[in-house]
DNA sequence: CGGAAAATTGAAGTCGGTCAATAAGCGTGG
DNA sequence: CCACGCTTATTGACCGACTTCAATTTTCCG
């Protein structure tokens, strides 16, 4: 949950947990998990390059250093649904054995790529190591689990506004400023990640700004303008009847 | 997802995970933490009793012996997601240092509790635990992912068709018949983990009730008669147009 | 520039929600 | 054992939030 005062998550875990999600290892303690990145390999990869597939066995754990990574998982019938988006800072790869979504670039990307037989090597001389390991999987469980929360009972407006505060918050981790915010991704990638559609997250971002909650220059990157009222959508505190709840 | 031929859900990961979600462990794999949990401490608590509420101090882990545990979130305003369900052979409590929801009892349930300090300390000499316990972990997280796509891109009746098959699954890893389902938490329970409303679930098993789908005797057990399509339904393969993805 | 992809807007339809009523359990106590 | 009252489940009628389908505009790159 996002609270207004130090625009901070509920940092309820021992690892600082920038909202990021599955797979995706935490920010801060994480500079045993860094140093080990630190004697990886630099891997560069240009967009819509897939960095794995579902069903590929995970061979690497990755440290991104710029760009942001789409996982993502498809349905026989097309449908898709994007489990989360991976920054720079973020780890990604240490979640399965055998992954279970597709990995796939949404800007060009570069990453620390480190053997994962590598690493359990490591993990056998350094027991701090696992422990980490272990955190990151962790905290990538809770950001699953709020995510959850989102699909399963909030309706489209606060679904936008939660992804534009964890957008911001993620920013912030990295140094950017809060009220301004990056969206590198297409629309069809927040509609998959949101479980909407293309033409509701473009609506509600329309009705957002008429109504001043947020200002945008062009489609990939937007000011806060409102936002007291931005996290109260995003929280689940907003007025049952603040037509920013809903899409039309 | 879910196959026909052997009614077994991808077991991706090194871990059998039967569909168990957040904070559950896998069963498989698992002898090294049920030996552990041996020595733990019988717990037994009533329906609607609370294992423990959001925000408190993870203090223990619990595997069930019997019954059924509910984990839920609440937004400020009652609305509810919960997102697993846990049963016997369940372990729930290694997801958190401070629990991000509340764990309720849906039925009797009968647990074994062990201090997470001592499950702590077993770690430093026993190298496998905390592998295992990573396991159990990383499981969970892939179960938890599963539930996202489930909640982001099916429709309803392909919403209840996975949960029925999700119970079946469940309860055959529990040796139970595979073709005759027990549903023991109530239709807000199912409503709240699926993100519908009680009204949705109840129509939807009427009309799989009609479309000969399913048979139900009581409201808490049902006999599965047509699987393929239920199948179809839970992993999206179904047509398009199939009437039994809608509620109505 | 030019052409394709992406974003946005509009109009109409529908799935699932809301509100309301009824039925079915279920435990308690007479 | 049955009557009573409460909770839960089910069904019906209506509604509306989001989707679908269809332009139109903008953006992005060659």
């Amino acid at each position: 949950m996002f609270t207004f005062d130090h625009l901070e998550y509920s940092a309820v875990d021992t690892v600082r947990t920038p909202s990021s999600g599955a797979d995706i290892a935490a920010v801060g303690r994480q500079d045993v998990l860094e140093s080990y990145f630190a004697r990886g390999a630099i891997r560069k990869i240009a967009v819509g390059q897939m960095l794995w597939s579902e069903g590929d066995e995970a061979r690497h754990a990755y440290l991104l250093r710029s760009g942001c990574i789409r996982l993502s998982q498809m349905l026989p019938d097309g449908r898709r649904a994007v489990h989360q988006f991976a920054f720079a800072g973020d780890v990604i790869g240490l979640g399965s054995i055998v992954h279970g979504r597709d990995a796939e670039a949404v800007e060009a990307t570069s990453l620390l790529a480190v053997s994962l037989t590598w690493l359990r090597q490591c993990a056998k001389d350094d027991p701090a190591l696992l422990g980490v390991i272990y955190a990151s999987v962790r905290s990538s469980l809770r950001s699953v689990q709020e995510h959850v929360t989102v699909l399963s009972r909030l309706a489209a407006g606060e679904r936008i506004a939660h992804f534009l505060m964890e957008l911001a918050e993620r920013g912030r981790n990295r140094g950017e400023s809060p009220d301004r915010v990056r969206i590198p991704m297409r629309r069809v990638d927040v509609a998959d990640y949101l479980g909407l559609t293309v033409e509701t997250v473009c609506r509600t971002l329309t009705s957002f700004r008429k109504a001043g909650l947020i200002a945008m220059d062009n489609a990939d990157e937007l000011r806060v303008l409102d936002i007291r009222r931005l996290m109260a959508l995003a929280n689940g505190e907003s007025d049952p009847h603040d037509p920013m709840r809903r899409a039309s």
